[in-house]
DNA sequence: TTAGGTGCAAAACCTTTGCCATCCC
DNA sequence: GGGATGGCAAAGGTTTTGCACCTAA
């Protein structure tokens, strides 16, 4: 089971503290500040913990390798949890989704990326 | 100014030649069939200036380095293409899209992830 | 002719892992 | 005690880069 660590502690305090949505890096930087002498093995292995048990959020697929588009559009995707496979989907582009947020937020926003996460027809079972 | 060569040209063949959207080793393997001796990292400059002219699209959904959010529950975030910060949308996460697309593909959708590109306020300039 | 492209290998970069010591329950 | 966790360093996998050579324009 999982116990607990005042390293494990530490972190999520230190992601906890911030909006930015640090890297590993940034995190390790700022738990060593109260524990010098943390490894950043440490903080990915606490890192991944915590995804696992859903109390953080990874944005970006770690290390992940990179995958090319043939279509050079703006266009959406399925990618299957479990055997990686990538779709492209037949559905409209929503550009006013852009224009509405840009109004909202001030930023100023010239597309989006939009990917669908699930179990393709064949990893269904 | 870019110029053709037979490596590129082999390149983009070998993406057009496929709905796998691949990764740039296997776009690597496929070309060596053809060109016995060309070499990985032409295979990613090629990449490199492809995606670059608007040729062809690489899905990064995932940045090279991971980050991290402290909030668990799925939500929607903009990240600013000029200075890489990411923040927070204050919008409804569209649950019926993963419904409708189910319903639509045959695939199991759980959840999705949207991002909006552009620049941020301090960016704008 | 010459700027841009290539091959090769090494470097860079982020992340994971093995090993053994340490800590929590 | 014993399984979970940590520190350290080395390994792992992907992508980039330096350099000398080559090639298209």
């Amino acid at each position: 089971m999982t116990r607990k660590s005042k390293q494990k502690e530490a972190i999520l305090k230190t992601i906890r503290g911030t909006t930015l949505h640090p890297t590993a890096e940034w995190i390790y930087e700022g738990v060593r500040k109260e524990i010098p002498n943390i490894s950043l093995g440490t903080v990915y292995r606490n890192l991944r913990l915590l995804k696992r048990e859903g109390v953080i959020l990874e944005l970006d697929l770690a290390g992940s390798i990179s995958r090319f588009d043939k279509e050079a559009q703006n266009h959406y995707h399925f990618r299957c949890e479990q055997c990686d496979c990538i779709v492209d989907l037949d559905e409209a582009v929503n550009t006013e989704l852009n224009e509405r947020l840009t109004r909202q937020t001030g930023f100023q926003i010239f597309y989006h990326r939009l990917e669908f996460r699930g179990l393709c027809n064949g990893c269904q079972s």
